[in-house]
DNA sequence: AATATTTCTGTAACATGTTAATCATTTTAT
DNA sequence: ATAAAATGATTAACATGTTACAGAAATATT
């Protein structure tokens, strides 16, 4: 018998979202700032560092890579590319199609920030345990998985 | 010892940051349309819903457990009380602060939406276990204790 | 080939996130 | 009692989240 039945509204400093919420948030204190340093926002990083991952990708895959909407990339595109960290190239194929690269300048920043990051997510497994890390990275997948099904 | 030192910047889609994000989207799913329904955001929503367990709270007080940045909140309680969700009251100990209580129309409000939440909270609790659940809660809030130790 | 449909991207409009600055009101220190 | 510091709340300014809509180009249908 599932005792889900019987719980009412969950106090709501309980509730699932807010804990998920208050986690991300903790985790990424202290980097946030870091980041600001070099004039970039946690989105922003996010896109760059996809695009050191993966050069050259359309808008709907890189939006699909940083769980981003494409009004907000579009933006955030637009702003990086201002300040020339990332160049966009047409497609010859598909003309509705934006290729975005990251530029040599975009990849210096990019390894000036990406050992702070290294250095935060070891901080966090050593206080936390790696073991614990892993298991809650199971249970997170498993959450989606379980609830993306008919959905 | 420890294998935190050997691993480089984790592939990003696999990052924490990136898996409570995706974790809370999955969550929230199909709720957000529920409330915007009813004419309410996720922030309102969770206004609305501390207020309606704890009537008078002070704004800070209200930030605090909505987790939510004082400027947000002050936009949010402005607009809930445009439309005679909440009201405000001046204290008269101390000339500052607000004090904000949920109005009757902000509790029918209330009532009506409640039973959406259980339900979904109760479709998850479902799909993904009750074990699982309280062992996925220990872990946030242990990962939460453990990083914002001497930080 | 012409039309309808889908796909990729962008813009509009409003709400929220975020840091900094402001203002009035306590509270503390001298 | 007065100046200095701290506190509660708001506003400013810009970036992002979010839904709806629009335009152009590709694809599918007929």
């Amino acid at each position: 018998m599932a005792d889900s039945a019987e719980h009412p509204l969950r106090g709501f400093d309980r509730s699932l979202p807010m804990a998920l919420l208050r986690a991300r948030e903790a985790v990424m204190k202290n980097f946030v700032p870091s980041l600001r340093e070099n004039g970039l926002s946690a989105q922003q990083w996010r896109v760059i560092r996809a695009l050191h991952e993966n050069e050259g990708l359309d808008i709907t895959e890189l939006a699909d890579r940083c769980f981003l909407l494409m009004p907000s990339l579009s933006r955030i595109i637009q702003n990086l590319e201002k300040r020339a960290l990332v160049s966009r190239i047409q497609s010859s194929i598909d003309n509705r199609r934006s290729v975005i690269s990251i530029t040599t300048k975009g990849k210096v920043l990019f390894n000036e920030i990406a050992p702070k990051s290294v250095e935060r997510y070891n901080l966090i497994t050593e206080k936390f345990g790696y073991g614990k890390l892993e298991l809650l990275y199971e249970l997170l997948d498993e959450l989606i998985e379980k609830i993306e099904v008919d959905e």
